[in-house]
DNA sequence: AAACATTCCTGCACGC
DNA sequence: TGCGTGCAGGAATGTT
């Protein structure tokens, strides 16, 4: 479900929500995630308030009183929904509502994750930058170095796929196999071309069109791949505009040639055969 | 019933 | 030979 623009979505839900409020108490249903919950989690966060939310790559940043950031991953399948009366994304969930906090004036943020790819991780705020989540991303795609010249240098002499390359978090932080898929087709690259193999132009392409795809699809609120529903239970529109992913077999929208699959990098991918060289 | 929106780890091949 | 790097493959797991 959630790539960069699904996690920011999220982020601005909750700033708009969360933000201000105090976790008075926190239950943890099933520690088990990718990595086992800290035993004392929810004793390490009740009490603190909930000053900031922020985002890095594809980790929500939820900075809490007393300089303690709790940062959160929905893997594959994770979402944080925020549920108060007459606000409710769903109902509960027993078997994968793994984390619930509750806030001060009543609602809950509520932690479902049913493969449990997760993480959920309380640090110190000093630490964060080099923490193992954060340390080797590369830069945000919306930060100036990410440009054309940063890119065409990334894929000089790499074998490896130019779609494994856009989705490498140490190249470029937050694109992930929906949007891979995307970015390439507006840029008219295939996705199984030897990174090596750009051209400085191509590059120039993709770097541009990387943070703009990404853009649109937060305008959205993100895509809805199968179940992903956003912090208020709202599917992501952008679903409506891939024009690749998932569509083997379909028209392609600028030329109505028949969407192929191929699989690269052992990831689903989709291109135009025709408008992607 | 095969496929899957993510990340992390292992091991092999290659080059210096 | 030994080491570092790049890359492929697999694992974690439950749902559709």
């Amino acid at each position: 479900m959630p790539e960069l623009p699904e996690v920011e979505s999220l982020r601005r839900i909750l700033a708009g929500s969360a933000v201000g409020r105090t976790i008075v108490a926190a239950t943890v249903r099933e520690p088990r995630l990718r990595r086992a919950l800290p035993g004392d989690l929810a004793a390490t966060i009740a009490g603190r308030a909930i000053l900031e939310i922020g985002r890095r790559a594809k980790y929500l940043l939820i900075e809490l009183g007393g300089d303690l950031v709790l940062i959160v991953h929905l893997g594959m399948s994770g979402s944080l929904t925020y549920r108060r009366d007459g606000f409710d994304p769903g109902p509960f969930d027993p078997r994968h509502d793994h984390v619930e906090f509750m806030l001060d004036d009543g609602a809950r943020l509520v932690y479902n994750d049913p493969r449990r790819f997760g993480l959920i991780k309380p640090i110190g705020r000093a630490a964060l930058a080099d923490s193992p989540e954060l340390r080797g991303l590369g830069p945000e795609p919306f930060a100036p170095e990410f440009d054309a010249e940063y890119l065409w240098r990334a894929t000089r002499g790499r074998r490896t796929a130019i779609k494994t390359l856009l989705m490498d978090q140490r190249i470029v932080a937050g694109v992930g196999n929906i949007y891979a898929s995307e970015i390439l087709f507006r840029a008219g690259v295939r996705p199984t071309r030897r990174a090596g193999r750009v051209s400085r132009a191509e590059a120039a392409r993709i770097a541009a069109l990387t943070p703009a795809v990404l853009a649109e699809a937060i305008g959205d609120g993100g895509t809805t791949f199968r179940s992903y529903r956003d912090s208020r239970g709202q599917p992501g529109r952008f679903a409506e505009r891939l024009r690749v992913y998932d569509r083997e077999g379909r028209p392609c929208p600028v030329c109505a040639t028949a969407i192929r699959a191929a699989t690269v990098g052992q990831r689903s991918s989709f291109y135009c055969p025709r408008c992607q060289k």
